[in-house]
Order: structure tokens, then C-alpha cells, then sequence
DNA sequence: TCTCCGATTAGAC
DNA sequence: CTAACGGTCTAATCGGAGA
């Protein structure tokens, strides 16, 4: 099918997303070196340019910068969700004046699909300053005739600061085109990691040019269909849509690595009961109900001088289900025909999976159907909804403590929490 | 032989 | 001062089991 133009879609991405948020609150760390940390304070997520200039990798573990940090003191937080998902709605929602067409990549990006609108770079300059003006928050904007090549050009505007924060791909011309795409390692396109890179490298793909025009068949009969999708992008043949309505999730999961060692049944429990809660809430959010659960336990698979176990377990459920009492008690049984005396286990984690949308629930035809705790579940959804996640708890749930994780330098919910509003 | 399943791998962020 | 390495999600692929 011909198109009447050439895709103009523009991958607008924050920069150094999570940092950027704090810094907003707080404009004295603007020149600080420093860092955002994962979940129980492991590793780093988020750098500023300052901590990415001495030499702090992304995905690091915390303890191995401790050096670096204390001669340069770089500053390490906490990650504070809470604060990072109101901010990205704000972007979003921004970014989403701007074109009847968008999709909600991920918490710190977005595509918007501007084909058709006139003076493309002064809307892109418009879209980052009015995110700017807005929110505070910076960001860049890559455009191009496909997504691959959005992404692409959205690391040009990154990496070059001459750009002003914005690239556009498609107003280059073809020797243009050809330059810039023997000047960027094929490492840097979408879908194209590690391990990729290295088989590429070895069948002598080291630029995005050179996967551009890689031979068709070999590339496909040797990398399959992913990879020759993306090579049709990177030719300007559309081939990943925009998805502007998520779809709902096939698995939901929720799981945590424990503040400390845990050795005990019941915390483990406790543990578990508080991961089903949450992933019960998300089913719940998508309007879905499970047919299996599985849980899972681990202890650390970095700490060599300990015994390690790591067990999961699937069972379906008699019948599916998104009701938190319901599905704890599977949680409970699971854990316990699992749970071995003299492991320390680091980790565990509830999925739920075999999903499908509630509105089929027809109920048993023999077995009458209990109409399940819905109702309950409506009013504990709505509760938590108000007062703040873990306002209403199911009864196993906080008996024991020792298992929650380490958020040693968290800052406040600036925009989520009256109690956290700072007074000026 | 075909299909289905689970486990494994790879990638994104 | 300790001890210290994330969490979700999807898609492809492969080998074995079962029809």
C-alpha cells in the first residue's frame, strides 16, 4: 500500500529520566555528580552526564563504585517510583498535545507521530520546551520514517550537543544518510545488544550501514525475523507500528530481593502474601484473571560460598481468579511444600499467568460459582486507591519484618504525598 | 511427523 | 560499622514428549 507521505515519527526521550527528576526538586544538585540506585539500593539505573564523565556504568552494582564515589562524591539515591510515574504522566501527557497519534513506550519515552505537520524542527523545538517550560524536565527528540530510525536519530540529538536536542533524519539526503550511518556502530540500533553485536561483528556488520545493506537472505537464514525487520527499518520500511493502546499483559510478576538473608518459613510467607497482593491489584487494574500461579524461590547466586536452591512451582488454579485471598492461599501452599530448613534465600517472586479478560467469567455450570470476594476486592482497590498502596492489607501480610528492601536514601513523594509537598 | 510445551536466550528499559 | 549485584515484560528458538 503506498503512503500519501513518509512516516514522520518522533522518539521523544528524557534525559537521564530518573536523576532529572530529582534535580527538579531540588536545583541545587543541578552540577552534582550522581546517581539513582535499583531496587534495594543494588545497582545503577540512572547517571547524570557528571557521574557518566567519571566513569559509572549503568546496571553497576552500588558497591563496586564505592571508591569512585567517595573521591568524587558522588551522590547515590534511592529510587522513588511514586515520584518518577507522576512526573512521566505529566511528559506524557504534554507530549501527547501535539499529535492525535501516540504511544507510551516507556516510563521515559514516547513516540508521536507528527507525519504530515509542517516545519518539523521548529514543532520538535516546541515540544521540548514546552516539556521543559512545564515540567522541567529535558528531553530530546529524534525523527524518522520508521521507529528503528526515530530511535536512531534520538541518540544522534543526544550524542551531539551541536543538535540542540534535536535530530531529523528524514530531512537528510542520501549521502548524508549514508555518512551518518557508516559513522554510528551497529550496536547502537534498536533490538541490537550484546550478544548481537558480537555475532554481527563476526560476519564484518560493524556499522549501521553495513546492516543497511547486509545481503538479505544470509542475514535472515542467520539471524532470523527479528533482525531482517529491523534492516527493513533501517531502509525506511515501516514494519513496527505504533501502538497507541497498550496491549494487557500475558504474565504479570511480582517479586523482590530481600533487605537481608531471610531463613524463615513464615517470612517467607509474609513476603510472598505482600507479592500477591500486588500482582492480584495489577490483574485486577487489566481487568484480568489467572488461570496459574507460580512462585519462586532463590537464594544469592553471587555468593559462591553458600549452598544454593533455587525452586518454582506452577499449579493451575481450580479456577480463574483475581481475588488476592483466593490466590494467597495457593501462594502459602506452594511456598511451604518448597521451603527448605538451612538456605538463606535472597529472593522470591508470585507469577501469575494464563490471563484472560474477567467479562468471560461464566462461573462453574455444575459447581455453582462463588461470586469470589469482588466486591471486597472493589472496595480494597478503592481504599488503596485513596489512601496510598498498603493502606488495607491482607492479614498475613507485615507480621514479619527483615525481608523488605534496602531504600536507604529515598526522597520525598514531591508530587504524590500532601505530608511530602515541599513548603517554600 | 506434527504439534505443543517448558526452558532458555536475548533484548529493552 | 556491617555487607553489599533490579524488576518486568515480550518474542524467538530449541529439544523433548506426546498425539
Amino acid at each position: 500500500m503506498a503512503r500519501a507521505h513518509v512516516q514522520a515519527l518522533a522518539l521523544v526521550d528524557c534525559n537521564n529520566f530518573y536523576v532529572s527528576c530529582e534535580r527538579i526538586f531540588r536545583p541545587d544538585l543541578a552540577r552534582v555528580p550522581m546517581v539513582v540506585l535499583s531496587n534495594n539500593d543494588g545497582c545503577v539505573v540512572s547517571r547524570s552526564n557528571e557521574a557518566k564523565a567519571l566513569g559509572v556504568k549503568m546496571g553497576q552494582p552500588w558497591f563496586e563504585c564505592q571508591s569512585l564515589a567517595k573521591a568524587h562524591g558522588i551522590l547515590a539515591l534511592s529510587s522513588n517510583y511514586a515520584l518518577y510515574a507522576d512526573m512521566s504522566n505529566r511528559v506524557m501527557r504534554i507530549l501527547g498535545e501535539f499529535s492525535p497519534h501516540q504511544e507510551v513506550y516507556s516510563i521515559d519515552e514516547s513516540f508521536v507521530d507528527l507525519t504530515g505537520a509542517p516545519n518539523l524542527r521548529a514543532l520538535s523545538y516546541a515540544m521540548r520546551e514546552r516539556v521543559r517550560m512545564w515540567t522541567g524536565m529535558p528531553v530530546c527528540v529524534g525523527i524518522g520514517p520508521t521507529k528503528t530510525l526515530a530511535k536512531l536519530a534520538n541518540h544522534v540529538a543526544k550524542k551531539h550537543p551541536r543538535s540542540q536536542g534535536v535530530f531529523n533524519y528524514n530531512a537528510l539526503n542520501d549521502a548524508q544518510k549514508t555518512a551518518l550511518l557508516k559513522r554510528i556502530p551497529v550496536s547502537e540500533v534498536w533490538g541490537v545488544g550484546r550478544k548481537l553485536t558480537q555475532r554481527l561483528l563476526a560476519h564484518g556488520v560493524e556499522t549501521v550501514w553495513d546492516l543497511r545493506e547486509a545481503h538479505i537472505p544470509s542475514l535472515r537464514a542467520e539471524f532470523g525475523v527479528v533482525m531482517e525487520k529491523t534492516q527493513r527499518e533501517l531502509q525506511e520500511t515501516p514494519c513496527i507500528e505504533l501502538e497507541e493502546v497498550p496491549a494487557d499483559k500475558q504474565n504479570i510478576i511480582a517479586s523482590r530481593s530481600f533487605g537481608s538473608m531471610v531463613t524463615e518459613l513464615p517470612v517467607l510467607k509474609d513476603a510472598l502474601s505482600t507479592f500477591v497482593a500486588n500482582a492480584c491489584a495489577k490483574l485486577r487494574a487489566q481487568n484480568s484473571q489467572a488461570a496459574v500461579i507460580q512462585v519462586f524461590l532463590q537464594t544469592n547466586r553471587f555468593r559462591k560460598d553458600l549452598a544454593q536452591y533455587s525452586p518454582s512451582m506452577a499449579v493451575p488454579l481450580p479456577q480463574p481468579t483475581h481475588d488476592t485471598l483466593v490466590v494467597n492461599r495457593w501462594a502459602d501452599a506452594l511456598c511451604e511444600r518448597m521451603f527448605r530448613e538451612g538456605y538463606q534465600y535472597k529472593k522470591a517472586g508470585v507469577m501469575l499467568s494464563e490471563l484472560s479478560p474477567v467479562t468471560h467469567q461464566q462461573g462453574d455450570w455444575l459447581e455453582a460459582s462463588p461470586p469470589g470476594h469482588s466486591k471486597l476486592m472493589q472496595a480494597l482497590d478503592h481504599l488503596n486507591a485513596r489512601y496510598g498502596r498498603g493502606a488495607v492489607k491482607v492479614s498475613t501480610q507485615g507480621a514479619y519484618q527483615g525481608w523488605q528492601m534496602r531504600q536507604e536514601r529515598k526522597s520525598p513523594n514531591y508530587t504524590t504525598d500532601w505530608d511530602d509537598v515541599p513548603v517554600v
